[in-house]
DNA sequence: AAGATCGACAACCGCGTCGGG
DNA sequence: CCCCGACGCGGTTGTCGATCT
């Protein structure tokens, strides 16, 4: 029985063999893939395209790197997957050498296990139900912290934090439309920049003002609360998915939408309309650029102690520390430790 | 030594998107 | 506007070697 996307040819399935990389190798460093419908006929394979491309793709390019994931690559990949997720593709455009299939398996057989070990929910990020009761109040059955987050050594200069802002804007073609979320109020650090609340009763949230404790990620001037409920996997469905804000200028920017409540607060030259679709585009583009700030920074300060950053020491701790919880944080040679108690 | 279990990773499957006809 | 094929992506399954009992 063939796939069903080439149910016409007769294909074989399961492992390579070497004969058959080699003529898939012979055929593309010669002709190129072109369509690769037509490759396993031309380079004489017995094998689906799909099937040609993802071996090509996951193990014969020669760009491909070999061998384990490198610590610095494992920081990596958990800073760009709580921000975007399984969005393996993603992820992997930003590790050189790297396919999104590797990081996929590397995340669902190492690094999950390490965050669920450290209490710590892989999907979210945010710590497991589990700890959050164990942890609450610091109780005297766990005298001693019961687990450790390391993460890169903090930030601790505002320039560093704006460098590394999240591009705000490009959460939200990755969120939920949640009706129990809302813009309920607005922060005045700088422009108006609304500060989103979860209203979900039995999700654990909190605002600034009613808890001075809350941590907040700060993207550039955009304050936004991190004690992200678990609506999403990405640990941000948290903002109305049809209002953006450009990052780099800070405006919203109004999807279509006629019943929205945001206009109160926009002058009417800034409210841009934009085909949703050019916009999630434009997101794309910035979570390329700030993930390879990301990338840039892990590989500028691996050895360096207070300069190196991941998100920046707000966006770390905020992850890491719901408000309820007590925290130690403390220099750990190159690392900052967390520790829940 | 042999079978069971586990972990890593290769490969497959199904679905969504896009572009050409 | 619709259809269809190609492609890309993420989730899942299969395979195989290592380790355990």
């Amino acid at each position: 029985m063939g796939h069903h996307c080439c149910s016409k040819q007769k294909v074989k399935r399961g492992l390579w063999s070497p004969e058959e990389d080699e003529k898939l190798i012979k055929h593309i460093t010669t002709f190129g893939h072109g369509s690769w419908s037509s490759v396993p006929k031309l380079a004489g394979l017995e094998r689906c395209g799909k099937s040609c491309r993802l071996r090509w793709i996951n193990y014969l390019r020669p760009d491909l790197k070999r061998g384990s994931f490198s610590a610095q690559e494992e920081r990596v990949i958990v800073d760009i997957h709580r921000i975007l997720g399984n969005r393996w593709a993603q992820i992997a455009k930003h590790l050189p050498g790297r396919t999104d299939n590797e990081v996929k398996n590397f995340w669902n057989s190492c690094v999950k296990k390490k965050l669920i070990a450290q209490g710590l929910d892989p999907n979210t990020h945010n710590l497991l139900p589990s700890h959050k009761a164990n942890n609450n109040g610091c109780n005297l059955s766990h005298p001693k912290p019961t687990s450790v987050f390391f993460v890169n050594s903090p930030v601790k200069d505002a320039a560093s934090c704006m460098d590394m802002n999240i591009p705000f804007s490009t959460l939200l073609s990755l969120l939920p439309n949640d009706p129990n979320i809302s813009s309920s109020h607005f922060s005045h650090d700088g422009p108006n920049i609304p500060i989103y609340e979860q209203k979900n009763p039995n999700i654990f949230w909190t605002t600034e003002e009613q808890n001075p404790n809350t941590s907040f990620m700060d993207f550039s001037m955009v304050r936004f609360p991190i004690s992200s409920p678990p609506s999403h996997p990405s640990g941000f469905g948290i903002v109305e998915e049809d209002c953006l804000w450009s990052s780099s200028q800070l405006q919203p920017i109004e999807l279509d939408r006629q019943d929205d409540h945001h206009d109160e607060m926009l002058q009417p030259e800034q409210q841009v309309k934009k085909p949703q679709q050019e916009i999630i585009k434009a997101i794309e583009v910035e979570i390329d650029r700030k993930a390879d700030i990301i990338l840039t920074r892990e590989q500028n300060n691996m050895d360096s102690s207070f300069e190196s950053s991941n998100f920046g020491f707000d966006f770390v701790e905020s992850a890491v520390t719901p408000s309820d919880m007590y925290c130690n944080s403390y220099d750990h040679g190159d690392e900052f430790a967390w520790e829940y108690c």
